[in-house]
RNA sequence: GCCCAGGUGGCGUAAUUGGUAAACGCGAUAGACUGAGGCUCUAUGCCCUUUUUGGGCGUGCGGGUUCGAGUCCCGCCCUGGGCACCA
């Protein structure tokens, strides 16, 4: 009989399925693991080969840990509002909660033709109320606590999609979604205060077992940034403008002040001279985008605006220009300009006339600006200090005489969470125009989205639910009076930031989950899912995790413990799957041609887990006939009453090999373990005995379940596979008796003998030196040193 | 510019963490099987030398440490990813 996975693979599915083999169990007295996958987006696009590489590591994961004795929960759910539905639907004319729903059954297919161990009982879905009632009651916690504000801000704003975009969602000042270029607008959004928690979004780094790849990656992204502000009063004004800097150190340099084309003292600043040239220029950089300033403008462009501050520290005067290239949303958006010490500010003093006045010894100033740190010069009475200890002595004699002070600045931002879309989780909020911003009462929750049919944007700025009118118009909860909801919607990553936590108690009605089970089962053990979400969805939940810690719902102040990323699965021509470059692997197909087995077995060995890989259907098929040996051979050994004591050693090191490399997610190694075991056991079938066929199908069911299943069942077993032991490895047993001991002259590799394992190295050397080879080598020559390494080798220097 | 990875046969990659470089898979070539093709099996695997014997080179480049370096140190080059008028 031959290898036929289209005929097994799916009635194990479903024995598995039915057995309830794969439901973890609240309160278990076995030790709990929590294995997390991100739950998929259902897209129009259907499963990605890049889900399954995801999806099947951990799967054999999951496996594993169950063989060993634990309760593990290895969950999956939809994540399903936001933008790809809505367009999707806008473009079909399907609704997106049709579509969603055809989209889920969809995938559901797809994942379960793979054979994945997920508990399906309790499957989660963020569009359906019951869940997204506690997305809005966490808004509504975030809302009392401060931390949910409006605020009237420009915005990216995206002309195709007609929706405001947070800074994430915008690309190289494209749209991530459709790649149109941004503008902005003004709109009143509502915010979250993520920066409040930024110091504590790196610090508790150091307590969670994530790769630097990614703790580096969020540090980055939130940009903690020491420096000084320093005010700097304007003459003949009380206005102060205050300026963040991190080289505090070359304050005696400064020979203008900077600021943003939109920072609040603009208009006063600007005098009547001044006025034409100044607010024309501050006219052309609001119409020049974000994109032009960029690619344009090397040197830095500005415009006088007729005013001059003083400097802080020698009451010089200092002239104030605009310039486009200055942001106001970061450190006040305003910069003093030191023409010797920083490139950009050395090309605006060319430009403009402005003096270089060198503070900081080193370099060729007359050439280029000297950036590093140095000894302070011309600088007063500060002059000799070095770099560190000037900024440092600066601050401090600014600070003594209240004109500035040591601060910290970051580059994240407040996270935008309004969309003007349809197709998210309304946000539970009244306007009265008695009692102004009124928050929906825990009781009424869920506010639920109401079915409409036209759910197009508006393009006006606001959501498609200004306009169902007895859905808007409600009464006030505080004063009964006419009021209206709130229109805007949560963007997509606001059901992903705590879902995790409903698959603790999904069918809770009173709580986002009960927490006594939340105690039991967080923190996720391990949690794995693509390097792309390292900086929005993996910070935003965290974020929101210590929230709910601080209101005293979750238990610890990380979620994840552990977190990994899978690399991408490239097409086999080295670029990006997508559907115009009719490039893309469709999992179904590769299931129907070849099995599941063999896909998941392909996207473990086709190289490092956390590394891009481009498909190769020849990989595929290699994959496939190393199935159909191990097939065979399971099926011709199972009359061998005895296993050879080579097969025993081989296999008591794979089962050490595949416990080691697991853990580290080395999935390539493992399935090249297994191949080499196989190999060895084709050529010395008749020692291979049952037994042994036994533990290698065990060994081998975390990686490919279904054959191993059948396989077990084939051997007379009535019970699932999947109830077994993981077999445990005798280190002794991993030791060979014999090694081929090699023989080194100089470091040069010249003979291999077989020898006792245990050889001394006066056994070693005897042997080494009556070898016919060895001999020519030393002939004439005087034996300095011998340098023996027990098991592996002996180097004569000669 | 800054921060991460990485650079090994024709290709994807492996190397017990300083000890036999190329395991495993793919491809290619030759042979076996076949009427033929495919599948399968066996062998080969970079350069030089007269085939074997044997020897040399060899892990991006240049140095260094060491009995011994893909692995450690110093200096470069290149590729991929992330961030970026961030002051």
């Amino acid at each position: 009989m031959n290898y036929n996975p289209q005929e097994i693979e799916k009635k194990w599915q479903e024995y598995w399925e039915e057995n309830k083999l794969y439901q973890a169990e609240d309160f278990s007295k076995k030790p709990k693991k929590y294995i997390l996958i991100e739950f998929p987006y259902p897209s129009g696009a259907g499963l990605h080969v890049g889900h399954v590489r995801g999806y099947n590591s951990m799967d054999a994961i999951s496996r594993k840990y169950r063989l060993e004795g634990f309760n593990v929960l290895f969950p999956i759910g939809w994540d399903a509002f936001g933008l790809p539905t809505e367009n999707y639907a806008i473009k079909t004319g399907i609704h997106p909660k049709v579509a969603t729903e055809k989209n889920i059954a969809n995938y559901k297919r797809q994942i379960k033709n793979l054979g994945l161990s997920f508990d399906w009982s309790r499957e989660i879905n963020t569009t359906d109320p019951k869940y997204y009632k506690w997305t809005q009651w966490i808004f509504l916690k975030l809302f009392e606590k401060g931390l949910a504000y409006q605020s009237l801000l420009p915005i990216n704003w995206c002309p195709s999609c007609k929706i405001g975009l947070a800074n994430e969602e915008v690309i190289d000042n494209k749209c991530e979604r459709c790649g149109t270029q941004t503008t902005k607008k003004e709109i009143k959004q509502w915010m979250l205060k993520i920066t409040e928690y930024a110091d504590r979004l790196i610090e508790d780094l150091a307590g969670v077992d994530y790769s630097d790849k990614i703790k580096a990656l969020q540090i980055n992204w939130i940009g903690k940034s020491l420096g000084t502000e320093i005010d700097f009063k304007i003459n003949d004004s009380d206005e102060i403008i205050k300026v963040f800097t991190t080289r505090a150190d070359t304050i005696f340099g400064v020979k203008a002040i900077v600021i943003a084309p939109d920072h609040p003292l603009v208009k006063k600043l600007i005098t009547e001279e001044n006025k034409e040239k100044a607010e024309k220029y501050i006219e052309e950089s609001k119409k020049k985008s974000d994109f032009e300033r960029e690619k344009l403008e090397k040197v830095k462009t500005g415009v006088f605006t007729g005013s001059h501050c003083l400097n802080p520290v020698n009451n010089e005067k200092v002239p104030v220009w605009i310039g486009d290239y200055v942001i106001a949303a970061y450190g006040g958006g305003a910069v003093m300009v030191v023409p010797a010490h920083d490139y950009r500010d050395y090309e605006f003093a060319k430009k403009y006339e402005l003096e270089i006045k060198q503070v900081i010894s080193g370099g060729s100033i007359d050439k280029d600006a000297f950036t590093d740190y140095g000894t302070l010069i011309n600088s007063g009475e500060f002059n000799g200090l070095g770099s560190e200890k000037a900024i440092e002595e600066i601050a401090q004699w600014l600070e003594k005489k209240g004109l500035g002070r040591k601060t910290i600045k970051y580059k994240l931002r407040d996270w935008i969470f309004s969309r003007q879309h349809y197709w998210g989780e309304p946000i539970p909020i009244i306007h009265c125009p008695k009692c102004g911003v009124v928050p929906v009462p825990e009781k009424d929750l869920p506010v639920e989205l109401p079915y409409i049919e036209k759910y197009q944007p508006t393009g006006t700025g606001e959501s498609p639910l200004k306009n169902v009118k007895d859905w808007v118009n409600v009464k006030c909860p505080k004063c009964g009076g006419m009021a209206q909801r709130e229109t805007d919607t949560m963007p997509n990553w606001a059901g992903s930031n705590w879902y995790f936590i409903r698959y603790i108690d999904p069918k809770n009605n009173k709580e986002l989950a009960d927490s006594k089970k939340i105690k039991y089962w967080m923190q996720v053990d391990w949690y794995n899912g693509g390097y792309e979400h390292t900086t929005l969805h993996l910070l935003y939940s965290r974020f929101i995790y210590k929230f709910l810690f601080d209101i005293g719902v979750a238990p610890q102040l990380e979620p994840y413990q552990k977190r990994t990323s899978h690399g991408i699965v490239l097409a086999e021509d080295g670029r990006k799957m997508s559907k115009s470059f009719g490039n893309v692997i469709n999992p179904d197909d590769i299931v129907k041609e070849y099995g599941a087995d063999t896909l998941r077995l392909y996207e473990m060995f086709m190289g490092p887990f956390d590394q891009s890989i481009s498909w190769s259907d020849k990989g595929v098929k290699g994959v496939y006939r190393f199935l159909e040996r191990v097939w065979k051979l399971a099926l011709e050994s199972l009359e061998n009453e005895k296993t050879g004591s080579r097969i025993t050693k081989a296999l008591h090191k794979l089962n050490e090999k595949i416990d080691s490399d697991l853990e580290e997610m080395k999935f390539n190694t493992i399935i090249a373990a297994f191949m080499e075991f196989i190999n060895l056991a084709i050529v010395n079938k008749k020692e291979l005995g049952r037994d042994s066929v036994q533990k290698m199908l065990i060994l081998f069911s975390p990686f490919a379940p279904h054959i191993s299943e059948e396989l077990w069942k084939k051997m007379g077993h009535k019970k699932s596979i999947t109830l077994e032991k993981w077999p445990k490895y005798d280190p002794s047993l991993t030791k060979d008796e014999t090694i081929f001991l090699v023989i080194q002259i100089n470091g040069k590799v010249r003979d291999r003998i077989e020898a006792d394992a245990d050889i001394s190295e006066q056994e070693a050397k005897e042997l080494a030196i009556s070898r016919e080879k060895i001999k020519t080598w030393l002939r004439d020559k005087e034996i300095k040193k011998v340098i023996f390494i027990p098991r592996k080798l002996i180097n004569i220097v000669v």
